[in-house]
DNA sequence: GTGAAAGCGCTAACAT
DNA sequence: ATGTTAGCGCTTTCAC
């Protein structure tokens, strides 16, 4: 255990030199002399000295500390953005606070008290709910705020968030543009069709391309925005997205996607893809399509959402959609830090969106 | 954005009182007389004071922080230890800060230092090297360490492990136990067998019973531990331990598995059961003996280690040994915190072993 | 039960 | 380029 009783008094003696010049060298190395520099340098190794960040961030008001605010750090989600965010952070000189609220608001709010008595210089916060009451809340214990994985409402803050919308749309139109049977079991050619019939007469004709949504609540924002997507990629192939059928689960585990997935092989006209919005539900649809007969992908394809360890490992292969989690961290610390810099007055409030992109493997594989 | 500008001084003034009764009301409330306290925390409400724990720190030498010190949070391992470590710090009202040293010592001693600076209350460590001198200069930096996941060399500090020999011999024990083939493809009685048969005699005569143990490089501790156990087991089920078959993959991923799983398939006698000393390795070698024809579970039982979130919803649900990675974070947690409330001279260093435990699923089913 | 006062080790403004 | 100095906000004796 070193001794940490010794303080920059202690160093300046010994360099012989007065404490302001230990300062500026530890700090501001470029102002001080190299001689002498070096002689201070020397005495801090000597009496293994360890500066003291607690009397700097005393003295600043702030210190070189982010808090990390997730609901859950075994989640794999927000353990890479936790990654990301450790990995930025170290770069800039700053230490990460790791607080866990598991779905707890009355934690997270403590954790916030912490962050402030702390002096953090600002907090990352993939937020429970992020109605504006409560990330006013938040602020009051006084920390910068970036959301992650959420989108700030209109300049009240900043924020990273993944282009969901844009997930789902490429997850859809994989499946449209790689389906080998149509709707009714017969074959069809790949790529974009039925242009210009008649909506009503299509809808009686064909029951549309038979491409299922395998979704959570639309009440939460991600589930929404993933649906939006997938609708929109239909209306890209110059279909009715109403003809985009859907199955809602209670919740988004493989065991509920099992259940789903042999809902779905009982269906008919039988589907030609099915899209889950998440990886957990994918892999258990898989199994559940599987259980009622149907092969993946000989006879449906399955894309997920997520891009998890398991969509990779798994007896099928995923192909899913891959969000960029460590880099949404490394933008979020990022953000934080240009918001530090920024004169009070002049900061205008960022957004960033990211763009997830899709990732081909066996279970919706391109046309062979 | 609260101001941070006000002091004890400020809550005292307006509390009517001085700033050492501040103080007490916050850290000692039951020496406060309670009409008194009522009006200091009155007060601090009134104002929005928030304490400031740098200078708490300043004055007393020490902060209510940890550090959590791990090769890699993404690593389901390491997250959920962090999980067990984020629960038991916040219980007792400590920061945990998340330091990631991706298998680089310069960045690990660096988060070191930092801790150090912060005058953290200790690390908890999951080192990349344990070796005496490398743990040595860690201590020099200042932070008492808890070792996670490693035993500390004889009295050097504390230590938190999981008993890997157990888990190995749970594992093979249950193998053993299970099995419904000889080695030679025979039907043999489950249970343990042959008892007193002269060693020569035995080998000659049959090539054991049939156990692979797929293992990773045994100069890592873990895997020789796990490899000790599962020649455990076969001492225990009064086999020769020289009959376990083992196969070493450089690299423990569901590839290299895969890769092994068809070597296992192609051999003859054929294996009754492999044991993988994790779970990545296990998903390949189930996929590997499907390759080589070989059904899991019906003619080959396998057994994985970690009890990852990908053994249970892979298509086959791999039998595992859990490891209380949780527990291990938060009796990391309880020891440290013992070691700081003990006298210092008074301290014996402790060291604790979680034992793991065998989660049967269908990869390896107890008999029918 | 409460108050007065002395620092903890550092930073930054100012002086040289 | 370097030195002097005044606090930052809290904890902790020691008196009362």
């Amino acid at each position: 255990m070193a001794k940490h009783d010794i303080g920059f008094a202690a160093v300046a003696r010994l360099a012989g030199v007065s404490n302001a010049t230990v300062s500026n060298t530890l700090n501001r190395p470029e102002i001080v002399a190299p001689a002498t520099r070096e002689r201070v340098l020397a005495a801090i190794e000597e009496l293994d000295f360890v500066p003291n960040r607690a009397a700097a961030t005393l003295r600043q008001g702030t210190n070189r500390l982010i808090g990390l605010v997730i609901p859950d750090i075994a989640n794999p989600f927000y353990s890479a953005i936790a990654r990301g965010v450790t990995e930025a952070a170290a770069e800039h000189g700053y230490t990460v606070a790791l607080c866990v609220s598991h779905d707890d608001p009355d934690l997270e709010l403590r954790h916030f008290e912490m962050l402030a008595e702390h002096r953090a210089a600002g907090a990352l916060v993939a937020p429970l709910t992020a109605d504006a009451s409560r990330l006013a809340q938040l602020r009051r214990v006084g920390s910068r705020l970036v959301l992650m994985d959420r989108t700030a409402p209109e300049g009240t803050g900043c924020s990273v968030a993944i282009d969901d919308v844009h997930g789902g749309e490429l997850a859809v139109a994989h499946l449209l543009a790689t389906r080998r049977h149509g709707g009714d079991g017969t074959p069809q050619p790949s790529g974009h069709v039925v242009h210009d019939v008649p909506r009503t007469a299509k809808r009686a004709a064909t029951p549309g391309p038979g491409i299922v949504l395998v979704n959570g609540d639309v009440a939460i924002p991600q589930c929404a925005d993933r649906r939006e997507g997938a609708r929109n990629a239909f209306i890209a192939a110059g279909l009715d997205p109403d003809d985009l059928r859907e199955v809602t689960v209670d919740e988004m585990t493989v065991d509920a996607g099992r259940i789903a997935g042999r809902r779905i092989a009982a269906r008919t006209p039988r589907p030609t893809g099915v899209f889950c919005t998440n990886d957990q539900l994918a892999l258990g649809v898989i199994r559940g399509l599987n259980d009622g007969g149907l092969a993946v992908p000989d006879e449906v394809s399955v894309v997920g959402y997520g891009d998890l360890a398991l969509a990779a490992d798994g007896r099928v292969p995923l192909t899913t959609v891959e969000q960029p989690k460590d880099e949404l961290g490394r933008v979020a610390v990022e953000i934080l830090l240009a918001e530090l810099g920024a004169d009070r007055a002049a900061h205008e409030h960022v957004t960033r969106t990211l763009e997830p992109h899709l990732v081909v493997r066996e279970s919706a594989p391109l046309p062979a």
